[in-house]
DNA sequence: CCTCCTTTGTTGGATTTCCAACATACATTC
DNA sequence: GAATGTATGTTGGAAATCCAACAAAGGAGG
C-alpha cells in the first residue's frame, strides 16, 4: 500500500496526514485494495453503499443507464480522486448507478462507517479525515451548484458567458485556460456542440471575447463596473 | 432557546439527540440566536463564511445576483432546515450569495469551527452531529445531482418524464402528489411553463399519465421491464 | 351569485435550437 | 508529402422553444 502514498497524499481525503499516520489510519479504515481489468465493473447499480472509494491508478467511469436503458457517463474519477462518497454519506442503501474501469486500473475501498465511528486507537487524525470528507462532499456541492446555474440560463449563449465568466473569476484573470474540449464543454453546459461553436464565433466578432482552443480572453466591454 | 426544540429536534443536523443534550451541544457550539425583520439582510454577499444558519421562524430566502444584475433565488429555508453549511463546510473565505428574511423571522447561528473541532467537554453526540451534518450536505448532493439529470434531458417532454419517473421511484407508486406548482415545476425543470403545460397535455392525450393539480398517475404503457 | 384573483391550459408567430452534413485546420503516422 | 484521424467551425432546413396574450377553471370574500 505504500507505493501509494504519492498518489494518496494528493487525495482530498487525506490532506494534511502525514506518511505515518496514513498508515495506521488505512488500517484503522479497513480499507482494501482492489484491482479492476480494463471494462470491467468497480461496483454495480444496486449493490450495497457504505463503501468510500479511492483510485490508485487507471481511471473509473461513472454510468447512469436511465428508464429507456439509455447510459449517461456522470463521472470520469482520476487516480486520486474518490467515488461513492455522496450515496454513503447519504445513507442511500444500495448504489443507484454503476461504474466500469476505463483501464486496467487499482482503486481503494474504505468503509464509510468506519470513518464516521471513534476508532479504538483514538488515532488523532480521524476527525481530519471527517473534516476533509465533509469539505470534499461540500465542495462538490458548489460545483455542483455553479453547473445548474449555467444550465438554467435561457440560451446557448448565456450558458457560454456564465460559465467564462466564472471561470474568469475563479481563475482570477480576464484570460484563462479551460479544461474541456469543445464536445466536452458543451455536454457540460448542456448545449449543442455545433450551436455552442456558432455562438462562440458570434462572440468574437462582436469583440466580447477572444480565444483559440482552450484559451480564452475576455475583453472588457465597458458596460461592467460603472 | 428551549422553547424551539420541537423546531430543532425536526432539524436534521440534531437528528438522534434529545432534548437535554441539545442544550449542552448549543452552547458548546456557541449557538446564537438572531432575529431578522422581514425583508432585511440575513447575510450579505461578501461576508465571512464559517458559519451553519439554523430558520427557527420565518422564512429565508437565498439569491444570487449574477454578472448583469439579475436576481435568482437559489433556495427558500423553512423552519427546522439549514443554510450556509456548503460554502462553510468548503472552506469557502466568503459567501458568494446573499440571504433575506421573507417573513419576520429567527435564525439560529453555529460556528462552523467549532462543529469540526474536538469540543473541550468531549461532549458524546459531537461525532452524532458532525455525521448528521455530513449527511445532510450528501443528501443535498444528490439532490443537486438528480436536478442536473433532469435539466439535461433534451426537450421539455423528457424533462418532464425524467422528473415524474424519479417521483414515481421515490414515492415508491405509480401514483403521487408532487411539492410544487405549475410554475414552480418549470422554474425546477429550467422550463418555460406554457410549453410544459402543453406537453403535459400531450402526455395526458396519449394516455401515457394521469394527473390533476399537484396528483399524478403515471400509467403503464407495457414497454417496460420486458 | 358575482367579482376579483390566482392558477392552469391554449394558441400562434418570432426566435432558437437541433441535427446532419460538410469544410477547415491541425497533428500523427507511414 | 500523402494519408489518416480528430477537433473545430459553418451551414440550412426541421423541430422545439420562447413569449405574450388570452381563455378557462377554480377559490375567497363580499
Amino acid at each position: 500500500m505504500e507505493q501509494f502514498f504519492a498518489i494518496l497524499s494528493r487525495c482530498s481525503l487525506f490532506a494534511g496526514v502525514g506518511q505515518e499516520e496514513m498508515g495506521l489510519m488505512l488500517h484503522c479504515l479497513g480499507a482494501r485494495e482492489r484491482a479492476i481489468p480494463k471494462g470491467e465493473p468497480v461496483f454495480l447499480e444496486g449493490d450495497p453503499a457504505g463503501f468510500i472509494g479511492v483510485v490508485l491508478e487507471g481511471a473509473v467511469q461513472v454510468v447512469r443507464d436511465d428508464y429507456y436503458g439509455t447510459r449517461s457517463v456522470l463521472a470520469v474519477i482520476q487516480p486520486g480522486e474518490i467515488f461513492g462518497e455522496a450515496f454513503s454519506c447519504a445513507g442511500v442503501e444500495t448504489m443507484p448507478v454503476s461504474a466500469f474501469a476505463l483501464k486496467g486500473s487499482k482503486v481503494l475501498w474504505l468503509d464509510c462507517k468506519r470513518m464516521l465511528t471513534v476508532c479504538s486507537n483514538a488515532c488523532q487524525f480521524h476527525n481530519r479525515m471527517v473534516a476533509n470528507l465533509l469539505r470534499a462532499v461540500a465542495r462538490k456541492n458548489l460545483a455542483l451548484s455553479r453547473k445548474i446555474q449555467f444550465m438554467s440560463q435561457k440560451t446557448t449563449k448565456e450558458k457560454i458567458m456564465a460559465y467564462l465568466l466564472d471561470q474568469a473569476k475563479v481563475q482570477g484573470c480576464a484570460a484563462f485556460t479551460i479544461p474541456h474540449d469543445r464536445q466536452a464543454l458543451a455536454d457540460f453546459l448542456g448545449v449543442e456542440r455545433s450551436a455552442m461553436s456558432a455562438e462562440i464565433g458570434k462572440l468574437k466578432k462582436a469583440g466580447i471575447l477572444d480565444c483559440k482552443g482552450p484559451w480564452f480572453h475576455l475583453r472588457d466591454t465597458g458596460e461592467e463596473e460603472l
